[in-house]
DNA sequence: CTGTTAGCGCTTTCAG
DNA sequence: CTGAAAGCGCTAACAG
């Protein structure tokens, strides 16, 4: 049956036996009503025998199947839903895939889902100023009933999500979440900050420019940029905090640092504003790194490698399967209940899984030394 | 509204006027049932205030909103979708979002698709080769009977497409689509590969390898350097076909030219494999462009201009846009039966939109000339 | 194992 | 302008 069953484009009524005289309409506007009547058989077993808890014997779900895909059967997911009052989908809120970082991630949470047998569906969040019976994305999935929501947007702020934390399990992706009764699989930020502002210190670099987002334009760039200058203050360097909003922006202002002689290095919350920063440089004639030091983070940039990207390597794969892995388990868990205080755990569980304590897991990058980066 | 009112995080029933005693659900739970019940009024008229076709006294309606977005309503889209008959979703199939080209596409399609009030939910298209009951994505966005369909991916075969093209509107995007009765807005392929080949001609190149995966891997790129060959060999030169099927595949095989001397260029169908030979021709000590000339095709990467691709840069938003347009249109158009033959069309219309004839765009790329590139 | 009977939550005539 | 009633296509107890 998998390829050539379809060679009369047209209407073939009369194909198997005992079809009575019903007008077969156009696939999508086939029900199982339909289906039943075809075959002279009730709707239930139609269902049963398509999708059903096995009571169907194999002569009858033999013919139920061969009719539908026959004739092109695709079940109205909405009404199955709705009847059995539960999706089977998990929501994947998204924004932005020109980063690579959130493409990659979209990706992987993809791969990680599939290979879980889990079904993925994603919106993208468009945040438009309205405020009511709009707020799109989360709005739109949560109509859909989904049964778990997976947030990977840094842009939607945590009090949007709380209301609705206790009907859905939901994890956010990639951002650290400060919202502590909230579930989120992040990146290390804080390490990956340390990281950085070491290879530069030892590197002998001593004042470093820092290019930083404000919390609301970017929430993980800031935590990032606040951990590397965290870490430099601690080493006793002398920092310049450069502020930024749009992606070329700051770059001029920390070139300038450069030029003034202020700083030997400039630190980048993000690979794509390093670039920005090698352009800039290439620009003004300023040399990388002889005339100045530049780090990004990501790694994701397809030719990082080429380019020399001094950076660090976010473990985004391993990010989208534990978060995956988790959405399973609190899938798996007993849906915590939205009044009800705390519930008696059994003990004859063997590996008890507990939601009861937010998920808050962190995972840890890799240093990713290049060409853009050299001692003073 | 727009922040704060959600102050007590527990149950708090005596809020509004006139409520009875009806305990209210958990927001998720909550049906419009139970805000009718609420206000002391009908089912009808809430459904109508919220989204119903004007006939309610504003003051009616303000209530109803009033307690929707007080209680946290989130009316049930499958429900509705189903009691109304149709969807207003149009349904988007993605793949490999890692690839640079889709993830843009995937970014431009979305935004495209806001910027028009339109709604996009996506899946990815997971090619099991199951067969029956699974083809996933495809099934899924049908499934949820979409009110159209953006295929986006290079994988899904025309022949899985086709058995539904008559029921729900469908476009192909970013593909070119054999199959003349899908609708399809493309890059000109043809024109890329002359493009790119006319540049290495002009420089003096005559022997020349191009990198050819087979049109199964990937219909684009199989296109892309088809044109390409197509437009060497009719320029005169001599060309070298090297079968790729990976990413990295075929890379040290034109290498091997390279160095045999037989070729003074490679052609690759896509920026991500230049890198490869990039890479590659580094490891080897080959030096680029004076030992080897070297073209991709995208246009995307991030940092392309810093490494100075010579590339073709395809014009993704404006196939985003143009993709978005169409669909507008063919939504608006009556519906084509799939099984009656010609409409008469009304004369009275002052701007007919005909989706008679399939539609078939083809966008044009730019030339990017780059420091991989260099006469012989 | 299969048919019957109720709905799921919402939209939509059709009356009032 | 609002209420009552009849489904949308499917699932899920129950009976047979």
């Amino acid at each position: 049956m998998a390829a050539g069953s379809e060679s009369t484009t047209g209407a073939d009524a009369a194909d198997a036996a005992d079809a009575s005289e019903a007008s077969v309409p156009a696939r999508l506007r086939l029900t199982e009503t339909d289906l039943a009547r075809h075959l002279g058989i009730s709707r239930a077993t139609v269902s049963r025998a398509l999708y059903g808890s096995g009571r169907v014997s194999d002569a009858t779900r033999e013919r139920v199947i061969a009719a539908a895909d026959e004739l092109g059967f695709v079940p109205n997911m909405m009404a199955s839903e709705l009847a059995a009052g539960r999706s089977k989908l998990i929501g994947l809120l998204l924004r932005d895939s020109t980063n690579p970082v959130y493409g990659q991630l979209f990706d992987s949470l993809q791969t990680a889902a599939h290979a879980r047998g889990m079904e993925l569906v994603s919106v993208t969040a468009t945040h438009d100023g309205d405020g009511r019976a709009q707020m799109s994305g989360l709005r739109r999935l949560l109509g859909m009933r989904v049964a778990g929501l997976i947030i990977a947007t840094g842009d939607v702020p945590s009090e949007q999500l709380l209301p609705f934390s206790g009907d859905v399990p939901m994890i956010r992706a990639g951002r650290p979440e400060p919202h502590d009764t909230i579930n989120a699989v992040s990146y290390d930020e804080e390490l990956h900050g340390r990281m950085l502002a070491d290879h530069l210190f030892l590197l002998g670099h001593r004042r470093i420019a820092v290019v930083t987002p404000s919390a609301e334009v970017s929430y993980p760039e800031w935590s990032r940029a606040v951990a590397m200058a965290d870490r430099l203050a601690s080493l006793g360097a002398v920092l310049s905090i450069v502020p930024a909003v749009a992606q070329t922006d700051g770059v001029e202002a920390a070139l300038d640092e450069v030029v003034a002689g202020r700083v030997s290095a400039i630190m980048c919350p993000t690979d794509l504003r390093q670039l920005e920063v090698l352009r800039a440089a290439a620009a003004r004639g300023i040399r990388v790194p002889e005339d100045v030091s530049v780090t990004g983070c990501d790694g994701l940039l397809h030719g990082s490698d080429l380019l020399g990207l001094t950076t660090v390597r976010l473990p985004v794969e391993a990010l989208a399967v534990r978060t995956i892995e988790r959405m399973a388990e609190l899938l798996a868990a007993p849906a915590a209940g939205p009044a009800a205080g705390s519930v008696a755990g059994s003990v004859t569980g063997p590996a008890p899984i507990v939601s009861a304590a937010p998920i808050h897991d962190i995972l840890p990058g890799t240093l990713i030394p290049g060409a853009t980066t050299a001692p003073v």
